[in-house]
DNA sequence: CATGAATGAGAGTTCATTCAT
DNA sequence: GATGAATGAACTCTCATTCAT
C-alpha cells in the first residue's frame, strides 16, 4: 500500500503503526495474565504478578488496560476465541448431524476440562448479579461468543429433527450439565460417587441424539 | 459422690451453662459471617467484617475458631445441616418413589437456588485439589453430609427399579445438573438463552423418572 | 510432724499446706517455662505456650506470677541455682587450687555451653541499663548467685596468692572471656577464625594459673 | 549514536541521578531505622516505627527492601563499614606492631562500647545456626567484613613474631574478651565485681603484648 | 484457684491504584 | 509509554493482660 510504505512522515500511518505495536504489547500483557492465572489461579494472579512476568512495573499496565478488572475482561474475550476456535475446527468436515453434535459439544467440555482456570475467570467476573468492572460492550460481546461457541450444538439439534424451541432448551440444559461436570470436576467433588465426569457426559449425549 | 450432688451440681451445672453461653456466641459469630457472606460474598467476608458484624474484636473470634478457614468450615458444615434438614423434611410422608424423587431434588435444589451463597462457599473451600485450612476430619464430614442429603434421590431411583450402578451414576448427574442450573442461574448466563433454570430441571427430572 | 498430721481443722497447717501445694504448682509453671525455653527460645517461649505446656489457660499463671517479666525472673532465678549446684559440685573434694580453679571455671563454662537458652533469658533480663520487670529485691538475690557462682574462681586465685585486687580483676576477665566465648560460640561466629572454644578457654585458664 | 549523546546523555543522566534520590532514601530510612534501633532496641524497632520515623507509610518500605530482616541486614551491613572505617582510621600512621595492636583492638572495643544496640543487631541477625531473613550473599559479605574489622590485629600479632596459627587463635580470644566485656558492660553486670571493662580490656592488651 | 472470654494494640505483609518525572 | 515511589487500606494472626464468673 502506498501510504504506509512512503517514509514515515505520515500522521497516518504512524498512528497505525503505533496501534499495531500497542496492540501486540496487550497481547504480552495478557499472556503474561494467562500465565499467571494457569500458575497462580485466581487469587495468585495479582496485577503485580502479571505485571512481574509481563516485564512492566505495575503502573505501566495502566497504560493499556483502566483496572485489573479490564486485563480479566480482555482475557476472557481471549479464552473465549479460543473456545469459539476450538468448537468450530471440531465440526469442520462433519456431516451428519449427530457427529456435529457429539464434535462440538465435547470439543467444548474438554476445552474447560484442560483450561479449568479459564472457567474460574468466566464465574469471577459474573460473580453476583451484574459483572464487575465490564463495560456493557464488553459484556455484550462475552455474552455473545459464548452463545456462538454453543451454536453449533443448537443447530446439529435442528438438523437432527428436533423443533426450534426445544432444541434451545436442550442446548441450554446441555451446557448446564457440562458446566455441572466441570466444576465437580474441578473441585474433585464428583470422587465422592466413584464416578467420572467424561463417561458421564458421553452418556448425556447419546441419550440426547437418540431419537 | 453424696457432695457435690446434694449441692445441686453448681459446678456441673455452671458448666453445662458455660458451654450453652459459649455455644450461643459460637453461633452469634457464625451468624455474622453467614451475614457477612450473604451481603458482600467471599470477597468481603474477612475476619474484620466477621468481628465488626458479631460486636467483637478481630482477636477475639480466636477464642471460638482456630482461624478463619476454621469459620468458614463451620458455616459449611452448618449449611450442610440445614441442606439435609431441608431434604429431609421434604420427603416426609413421601410414599411413592416418583413423588420422592422429584421433592428431595427440588428441595436440594431450591435450597441452593435461594441461598446462593452457600454453593460459592462451598465451591471455595473445595477450591483445588485439597481442602484448604480444614482438618481432613471436618472435610469427610462435610463430604459426608453432602452424600446423606444426595441420598434420598438414589434410593428413589432404586425404589424405582434401577439397578444400583445406573441408580449413582443418574444422582451424580442430577447432581451436576441441578450445579449447573445453578451456577448458570447464579450467574444470569441462563438468561442469554431466554431459558429457566426451574423449567429445565422439571424437564429433566421427568424424564429420569420416566422408564 | 504433730501439727500437720492433726487433720485439717488448723488454720496454720492448711495455710502451710496450702502454700506447699502452691509452690509445687508454681514449679510446674517454671517446669514449663524452662521446656518452652528449651525448644523454643525466647521468642517462642510466650505466656500462651507456657501455659499451655503447665496445662493452664493464660489467665491462670497470673496467680502464681505478677507478669511474663516476673516467669523469665523466677525462671532466671532457677537457673543460677542449678549454676551454683554444677559448681559447687563439680570443686567438691578438689584440694589443690589450680585444680579447683579449672574445674570451678569449666563447670561455670559447661553449664552456658550446654544451655544456651539460660544465657539468653540472662541477657534478655537486662536488656537496657536496667533490669525490666525484675523487682530490686529479685534483682539483688540473682545478682549475688551470680556472683556465688563466681567465687571458688576468685577463692582459688587467692589461694593460687594472688593478691584480693588481682583476684578479683581476674576473675571478672575470665566472666567475660567465658561470656564472649558462649556468645561467639552460640551464635557460630567464631567458625569464621576456625577456632574451638573449648580450645580457647583451656588456654586461657593455663596462662591464668601459671604463675 | 550522536543523537542520543548530542542531547546531552540525558535519560542516563536522569537515570543516574533517580538512582541518586532512591539511594539518599535508602539511607533516609536505614537512619530511621538506626534511631528506632537506638531508641527503642530490637524489639521496639517493627516495621512500622521505622516507617513512621522515615515519615513513610508501613507499605512503602517494601519498595526500598523486601523484607523486615532485609533491613535489619542492611542496616548491620553499614554498621560493619562504620566499623571498619574506624579500626581503619585508628591505625593510620601506625608503625609500631605495638601500638597497631593497642589501637585496632581499642577502635574495635570503642565502636560497640558507644554503639551497643549494633552488637545487639548482629547477634540478633545472627540467632540460632542458621541467619534469619538474609540471602546467603549478604551473609557471607557480613562475615567477611567482621573479619576485616579484626584483621589487622592479626597482622600486629604476626608482626610481633607470633606464628600465624597462634596469631589468629589470640585473635579470637581477644574477640571473645572484648565481647564479653562490652556485653557485660552493657547489661551492667560488670559493676557486680566492682570493675571497669575499659582498664580489663588495657590489662588483656597488655598482656598479649609483651613477650 | 482457674476458666474462658475479651480487649486493644500491634505484628509483617500485600494489594490496586495514582502520579510526578 | 514506562518507571519508581507512594498511598491507604486491608489482610490474618498473636500477644500480654484483665476480669467476671
Amino acid at each position: 500500500m502506498v501510504t504506509s510504505s512512503t517514509r514515515g512522515g505520515s500522521a497516518d500511518a504512524r498512528r497505525r503503526r503505533e496501534r499495531a505495536v500497542s496492540g501486540a504489547r496487550r497481547e504480552l500483557i495478557l499472556e503474561a495474565a494467562r500465565e499467571a492465572f494457569a500458575d497462580k489461579g485466581l487469587a495468585g494472579a495479582s496485577l503485580r504478578e502479571i505485571a512481574r512476568r509481563a516485564g512492566y512495573t505495575p503502573g505501566a499496565l495502566y497504560s493499556y488496560f483502566d483496572s485489573k478488572e479490564a486485563i480479566y475482561g480482555a482475557l476472557l474475550g481471549e479464552s473465549l476465541e479460543r473456545l469459539n476456535g476450538a468448537v468450530g475446527a471440531a465440526i469442520e468436515g462433519a456431516v451428519a448431524p449427530r457427529e456435529r453434535l457429539h464434535r462440538a459439544a465435547d470439543a467444548f467440555y474438554v476445552f474447560y476440562r484442560d483450561h479449568p482456570r479459564e472457567l474460574d475467570l468466566g464465574f469471577y467476573l459474573f460473580n453476583g448479579v451484574r459483572p464487575m468492572g465490564l463495560t456493557p460492550e464488553l459484556n455484550a460481546t462475552l455474552n455473545a461468543r459464548l452463545r456462538d461457541a454453543l451454536a453449533p450444538v443448537e443447530v446439529a439439534l435442528v438438523d437432527l429433527g428436533r423443533p426450534p424451541a426445544q432444541a434451545v432448551a436442550a442446548t441450554t440444559a446441555l451446557f448446564a450439565q457440562m458446566v455441572g461436570l466441570l466444576v465437580l470436576g474441578h473441585t474433585g467433588r464428583i470422587r465422592l460417587f466413584g464416578q467420572q465426569p467424561d463417561a458421564l457426559l458421553a452418556d448425556y449425549l447419546d441419550a440426547l441424539a437418540s431419537p
